[in-house]
DNA sequence: CCTAGAAAGTTGAAATTCGAACCATCGGTG
DNA sequence: CACCGATGGTTCGAATTTCAACTTTCTAGG
């Protein structure tokens, strides 16, 4: 008999409200992004992936740890991988100890651009969003999204 | 001579932190209502499309009203639509006033899925966002964020 | 009235993403 | 050692998204 039918909790007005900012902003702000990074031929994609491969020893990284340091699928970043390495940006290289795996690697070129790019595409975070609000706010922000970033990586299996 | 080299603010330690927990709620969040939507043959997209309709005067918007609102291009919101119309969510009706014109209409079923589903959608929204964080917390990433939005309506064409 | 844009939508092809199936190698166990 | 389930990656086909035409209808100016 039991169908599930406890009646709902309703969000309320403010929660509402609070839900609907935050899906618009996320919208419009990767709308934005995207566009700002568009003169320089990459997508956020492109560039989070020149960012993590830029911040790892030595320039590179294994497949697997990318697609999880940038939350894609093997499948997807495979393709993304592919896509980058036929832009000079990024190289495959295989990985000695363990002859199924592969490193993406930042070439010379991948490391210019991101040098290159970099600075346009903090002006463009800091003008579309961390500029517009006070260090309060973006600390309080800060300590509220954390932990449902942490509740969140707990929950999902492997996308 | 101006080749715009003025040495970039880059992000503080905080700043960065802020930004990257971000973007990772972001994504992390926008998989886990997908998934949750799925068991019911929704994307967050169908949702948000039923949602609009439902609250609108005699269940219907206008393509262009509801690409806007959805912040989706008419190409994109037309595919979409067309997809919901094979699943017979929603129908096409035409505009007397403008004969350009068309209204994306709920139907009977759009709308007895939209009641079925709702009150899953909020729990989901509950459990992963609104309430894992205070009240405070919420009224002050809403009244951050709200600003924010309206800044990036006003930048953006149309996409 | 006539015409040149603009606006509303659709369409089709190309690019991206997703999901499942697949291949090869690893690591542990009997 | 030989087997077997897990890992690391790629690939293929289907679904979705994007982008650039294209059609039809409006609207405003002359």
């Amino acid at each position: 008999m039991e169908t599930d039918n406890a009646t709902p909790r309703w969000l309320t007005e403010d929660e509402q409200c609070a839900w609907r900012t935050y899906l618009a902003v996320n919208r419009l702000l990767t709308y934005q992004m995207e566009k700002d990074l568009q003169p320089f031929g990459l997508t956020m994609n492109d560039y989070e992936i020149l960012v993590n491969l830029s911040e790892s020893e030595d320039l590179r990284m294994r497949m697997s740890d990318l697609a999880t340091a940038t939350l894609q699928s093997k499948s997807r970043l495979s393709h993304q991988i592919t896509r980058m390495e036929n832009a000079g940006l990024v190289r495959r290289e295989n990985c000695e100890s363990d002859r199924r795996g592969l490193f993406a690697v930042l070439t010379d070129e991948g490391h210019a651009t991101m040098k290159k790019v970099a600075p346009h595409h903090v002006a463009s975070v800091r003008k579309h969003y961390i500029d517009l609000m006070t260090p309060e706010s973006l600390a309080s922000l800060r300590a509220t999204l954390k932990p449902i970033a942490e509740h969140l990586r707990t929950q999902r299996g492997k996308p």
